[in-house]
DNA sequence: GTGAAAGCGCTAACAC
DNA sequence: GTGTTAGCGCTTTCAC
């Protein structure tokens, strides 16, 4: 890798303008308390152009204890694109505040992620975000837990975290649902065991607002999120003679094998069933209806998580990023009519 | 941000080892040439452990001028997670080579993209890696050029790009179907304009893997790559009266728009109609059958982009990276008996 | 075998 | 208003 033209220093413009490096070390860093000379600044403007300076940013990293560099540490940046997301939020966030940002993949193996983060702190960097492609509990490895550190899509203990809502965008999954008059035969399509966060706080939220419109979930379809899995279950649902008047889909992978057995079984969405779900993923509105779909703020909480890192006195606690509900076509009141079958 | 503990620099470990810098630096670098006596070297080993040292990467990388660090450059890193996957290849190969990458994402805004590329130069990384979302034509922004650079996933001039076969996997998607016995009856569902390279590119393979089977296509579905505009395009085709046999979706959201106007229409798949498309997107697998897709080699892209980038003589051309066939449920012999209409 | 000292390019006291 | 100078923490030549 040969470094075409060496750069021109310091030192060199100022020789070019006649001026010491202090000179032009303070024209250059724009810095006012130190009154140079309109001519003088003139000069060595002139000459910084002449010779397309451009400023050592390691030298004066070194000189200044600052890097003004942050450390992005992810366990997967690709799957489903939420990680890509997160990551452009924070690569926004970072930008607007002057910082750049160092960017690894751990694949979820604790050696290399050490050798990663060892590797980052001695880049001196100011501090470090800790990703996780899905939201849960982490495993903050024990190199981070001494540097400044702001978790996003994963909390851990006391360590500050930006995380979604997922209580409150169970409440506002069912929400639409409550105001197009659905009081009955209104089930959760997905799986939720107590370990796994978004399920269990989900189903939490969801449980809660019904309860307040005054009725209750008639029924859990316990399937894993996938595609396959729902459209299994939802088959197996129908063919027991169930009559569903709305489903709640844990996420919209689950929509789509709801949508596949729903098809099949020529039950109408949504005239025969409202459906919406969770994620707002491209699926939602690519299906036909499109699906209402609580989003996840993927965006907003790594711009959040840098922001969170780059202030001084940082919030400690959890902080709850809202979903935003977007609503498309597969949510109708309740059919008079049960669907014929 | 305050820096916790004062990391131990080398003075401090030599001190406590009662040796000096150059010494604790021969050791700390591993470094033989320079004959240090065993115990000396373990003394210094054992020092630095206690000390918890850790090498100021940006003094070592001042005093060599070299960072190894290279920039990555993204229009954007999170549509449709294929960014994702071409930074996830780039930034294994970069630790598999000793570097770590400093992402940015441009937006497409060339004024932010300028000035956050003078950044990365003022931070002095080996090169850079330009990447876009879609494979295209490129403009590559004028401060790159006298840089070390490789672009990745599009191509200008005689700069070294990484780029998919899309010809070659034009052929790859019209083999399933030769093979599977169909010589008639085909079509291609997308619009391929001259200036779109994917959509020319593939059409192109098409048409020469057909005419080395002895057939042709028998149209040209021309309709923007959206489920939508698939859908509308294919149920038009459809209440025309033709009778496809087989059908080549230029991508899988194509393919998904194809799938719901044949399922609406009540024409099988694979039994009436054999359907391949590209990209291999999470689509293809879950749309039941599972659609028989060439994929993008992202990731294999993105891990070449930087290997080329780190290669001392770099070729100059552009390298092309096949597009490998996943055979799913969504193809079969074309039927004796024509779709009942 | 080991150490002294120069210097990477920059900033910031401090002097004039 | 401007210049001198001492480092930031490291590598590396050269001397002993």
């Amino acid at each position: 890798m040969s470094r075409p033209k060496p750069r021109a220093k310091l030192a060199d413009i100022a020789a070019r303008a006649g001026v010491s490096v202090t000179t032009a070390s303070f024209v250059m860093s724009g810095r006012t308390d130190m009154r140079i000379s309109t001519g003088t600044t003139e000069r060595v403007l002139r000459a910084a152009r002449e010779l397309d300076y451009r400023p050592n940013l390691t030298a004066r990293s070194l000189r200044t204890q600052d890097s003004r560099t942050i450390g992005l540490v992810a366990d997967s940046i690709a799957t489903g694109h939420h990680g890509g997301t997160m990551i452009q939020g924070s690569l926004h966030a970072a930008v607007r505040h002057g910082r750049r940002m160092l960017v690894v993949e751990t694949a979820g193996e604790p050696e290399v992620e050490d050798a990663l983060i060892a590797d980052l702190v001695s880049w001196q960097v100011e501090g470090f975000v800790y990703a996780t492609e899905s939201h849960d509990e982490a495993r903050v490895p024990p190199a981070l837990r001494e540097q400044p550190i702001v978790l996003l899509n994963c909390r851990d203990g006391a360590i500050p975290a930006v995380v979604p809502d997922e209580v409150a965008g169970g409440r506002t999954a069912a929400l639409p649902l409550t105001e197009a008059g659905h009081r009955a035969r209104i089930y959760v399509v997905g799986e939720a065991p107590d370990d796994v966060v978004p399920g269990r706080d989900r189903v939490r939220g969801i449980t809660a607002a019904l309860q307040e419109a005054g009725t209750t979930l008639d029924g859990h379809v316990e399937c894993a999120w996938s595609p396959e899995a729902a459209y299994d279950a939802l088959t197996a649902l129908l063919a027991a003679g169930a009559q569903p008047a709305a489903l709640i889909c844990l996420n919209d992978r689950i929509a789509l094998g709801v949508y596949q057995a729903l098809a099949e079984a020529d039950v109408g969405v949504p005239n025969d069933v409202s459906v919406v779900s969770f994620d707002d993923s491209d699926l939602a509105r690519w299906l036909r209806p499109g699906i209402t779909s609580v989003a996840l703020p993927h965006f907003e909480m790594g711009a959040l998580a840098v922001e969170t890192l780059l202030d001084e006195d940082r919030r400690p606690g959890v902080q709850l990023v809202p979903m935003p509900l977007r609503e498309r076509g597969s949510v109708a009141p309740p059919s008079r009519t049960r669907p014929a079958r």
